[in-house]
DNA sequence: AATAACAATTGAACTGGTTCAATCTTTTTT
DNA sequence: AAAAAAGATTGAACCAGTTCAATTGTTATT
């Protein structure tokens, strides 16, 4: 049988609640505080989480739910979660909801009867009313990259907007006239920044923003490949592409090479998030990196921070630049 | 403040023994069971699952090891294994170690300390002495993929070497004689039994095995590109080219793409895991897929009889088989 | 030195379930 | 119809911690 907080005390000659005490970092007299580390050491205690967590409703878990496992980016961030809030003794229960609002809503209930001590939140395409519940609760919410506009909570985003204004003032700077964009899906809130930040560049600029030069990709790899193909088989063809994910990115460039066009002497490219790839294909990709550790630690340290008490500038919301990656896949137009 | 089981049954005029046999779903009198029913439904009463583990050491949570959270192979079995057990009421603990061995130890006994009851082991690279202690402590044990051979437990295996057979015997029956593998790391179970599958079948047809025709890629994109590249920028070139991965597949397609090699007219190639892409880009793939689905759902099933104690046919060791999507990327030499 | 203020300790009561020996009901057997 | 066997119910004890009012110990103040 295991070692209790009973065993404990006894053996240390003190009472069960100065062991409790000791265990939650209140302070000891020096003399009962070495006893009791004495007796841990010798029965080899160890706590069990699951009975503090009665008494005290913690379940010391941080649900994480995102909208898909297979998601390099969002697992990227989890990852990183994981580290920081394993720090502290945390766990994260993860899961996935494949987009689809009754299963969210599914899984919110099934992380409130395990007593989640916080939320994090990937929030592709989530309705504002199923969040409100858990308000309700009082447990805390992260929200991670996506944007839930008007639900009122700490939010860890990316500058979406200014990442895709700088990649298109590139491509404008060397010249570009005929800047295409291959977007995500319309409801989503990245999606739209990310095409925001496009036509700000464009108006910015006194260009007109072209119904012929944008197309939808879903953010899938198929969705990217069927895109970048129809902008090169139709009568009008792009010279500077902008591709705003990692997967729609992969698909574009499969489809390029598929149509062997030259990058950049026909074709100046930028692409998002193309991690370790993007360095050795030739030529090289300019992209745009989103900073997911940094993404992770931040979303991670606040819902430990709430989880804590401490509402210390409560909303937080972050904004997170990104980095253009500058490489040779963008031709200057003399 | 919530509803306990001993409001029920003060609601329902039953001892608080009879609600929890209700809920745990003993026979009831008619009579008392309707009653009960009743009483939950009026005050709204919900299991508290973490006093539910206090007493009877169940914490209703899977822990899941894996290699990788961005493996994309990986995380959809384990959406697959989500699925599977939470129809059960559990949940699982997702965690991953990099490769790091010392790591995964300290997420074994994180996950101890947690009371997980059961374990499922995606076990890259994992020595069989630090799996030992957690034999002794009980918890089942389900890998998955990774083979750890001579660790005594239920498996779920893909038959790798019987893919990689048919992969090159397809070639074989082509009339293909320079046929090159890409592999994974030599350390890995999965990578040798591929590489194994690949020797036999070129031995059953009297072929020789060649180092010229094997590379390894390191079951990366970048592995698979560099790799691809160096087959084709060397003296020999082959004819045919098997990859052994998902990631591998996608860098090779991507360095024959660049250096506008045609498939299948100059090259024949069979991939790995694919997915939808390898159906969308022209020529289409021919590809070997597993079934993530199957497994996920089989190590689930599995995880879950064996927690509730039921041991027939221990150890279980599932070998499923892949299938062959024959599309157009493989010529028939003539 | 006496008193007040503060700090540390104690252990019973509590958290919300499960378990089981004892007891009460019902069904089956003789 | 009585006795035996099987089935259902009861509630106190238990799981391993936390919490808090009461108590004891220590330091500061007058």
């Amino acid at each position: 049988m295991a070692v209790t907080i009973r065993d404990v005390a006894k053996r240390a000659g003190v009472s069960l609640g100065t062991v409790s005490r000791y265990l939650n970092g209140y302070r000891l007299r020096e003399e009962n505080r070495l006893k009791v580390e004495k007796a841990i050491q010798e029965l080899g205690f160890k706590q069990n989480i699951i009975a503090k967590g009665l008494k005290s409703n913690r379940s010391m878990t941080i649900g994480v739910v995102i909208d898909d496992f297979t998601n390099i980016f969002c697992t990227s961030i989890v990852t990183a979660i994981e580290r920081t809030v394993e720090k502290e003794n945390y766990s994260i229960i993860l899961c996935d909801y494949e987009g689809d609002t009754e299963k969210l809503e599914q899984k919110l209930n099934f992380l409130r009867d395990r007593f989640v001590d916080g939320l994090i939140l990937f929030s592709n395409n989530v309705r504002l009313s199923i969040m409100d519940k858990y308000i309700c609760e009082g447990i805390p919410i992260v929200i991670v990259n996506e944007d839930i506009p008007g639900f009122n909570t700490d939010k860890v985003l990316v500058d979406n907007a200014g990442a895709s204004f700088r990649a298109v003032e590139r491509f404008i700077h060397s010249n570009h006239t005929k800047i295409a964009i291959i977007n995500g899906p319309p409801n989503s809130w990245v999606s739209q920044q990310r095409f925001e930040g496009y036509k700000q560049a464009l108006e910015a600029y006194n260009m007109p923003v072209e119904s012929r030069w944008i197309k939808y990709g879903n953010f899938t790899t198929v969705g990217g490949y069927l895109a970048a193909k129809e902008f090169f088989e139709g009568p009008d063809i792009p010279t500077a592409l902008y591709v705003t994910n990692y997967y729609m990115t992969l698909g574009a460039v499969m489809a390029i090479h598929e149509l062997n066009i030259k990058v950049p002497q026909e074709l100046s490219l930028i692409g998002f998030d193309y991690f370790e790839l993007s360095d050795v294909i030739k030529p090289s990709l300019t992209v745009i990196e989103q900073p997911t550790s940094k993404m992770g630690e931040i979303a991670g340290n606040l819902i430990l921070k709430r989880i804590k008490g401490d509402y210390t500038g409560y909303p937080e919301v972050h904004r997170l630049h990104t980095r253009m990656i500058v490489r040779d896949s963008v031709r200057v137009i003399s």
